[in-house]
DNA sequence: ATAATAATTGAATATCTGTTCAGATAATCA
DNA sequence: TGATTATCTGAACAGATATTCAATTATTAT
């Protein structure tokens, strides 16, 4: 039975044609509160972009300042300090001042375990 | 002597202050191959999107049809269509067909671990 | 103080992205 | 066959985003 088609008023009022209500309501419990989701699909979308990703790919192996970052990425300072700033948003990196410099590093063993995963599934 | 200022000429030509070269350096021969790289920001990207993400949570637990997801994110079906190639294309579900209906699940185990790594990280 | 260096900030703009809408495919059933 | 259901597709538009530029803050050196 669980197959078969059920058409229905959903809670919302619009009757649309729900093949596995059970499913969709399953699904609706499972769901984790809005707050982490936001916060986890903006986690994603920090790493999502090229330069981002290749900033905290540098800071794996050793802390970084802003101006080694721009000539790494052969970007302005200002392009790099504007991704730096997200990237800390999301505390993904940290900042430490060193006199007139101020030192980047990932912020915890998590943001390094991330990039491994999505290095095995790319090379998969 | 690893802090001391080196003001030079990079490869491209450009003058700029450079404050740990042997840094920059390394940064750039550890880098992975710029494919891989944009193929791993494309796939964070692709799960930086709220309703992406909620659909491959959804997929954790069960296949479903693009009808199901639909319902439950409340959303039209083309939007989730739209989606649901953006995620196809990395690879992160697989469809099925039986009959009419198209049932996602998710690709391989990469993607589930890829979301507690990040929900690990959110909820530090 | 004044100058120089490192980094940040806000505004502007060109580009990218997600959804909607209308129409096209594909499979099932009368 | 024609009708219905499920899904996909391309164009278009509104909203988000990354970089540049100019100006600002913070620290150090003279």
């Amino acid at each position: 039975m669980s197959s078969s088609r059920a058409s229905l008023f959903e809670d919302d009022g619009c009757r649309v044609g729900v093949v596995h209500m059970r499913r969709v309501e399953e699904a609706r419990r499972e769901t984790i509160a809005e707050r982490d989701l936001e916060r986890l699909a903006l986690t994603y979308k920090v790493l999502g972009d090229p330069n981002r990703l290749k900033i905290v790919m540098a800071l794996k192996n050793v802390e970084m300042c802003v101006c080694d970052l721009a000539a790494f990425l052969r970007l302005s300072e200002s392009a790099v300090s504007h991704q730096l700033r997200r990237l800390k948003d999301l505390a993904l990196v940290r900042k430490r001042r060193e006199g007139q410099r101020i030192y980047y590093a990932l912020d915890d063993d998590h943001v390094a375990e991330l990039l491994n995963v999505g290095l095995e599934h790319v090379r998969e």
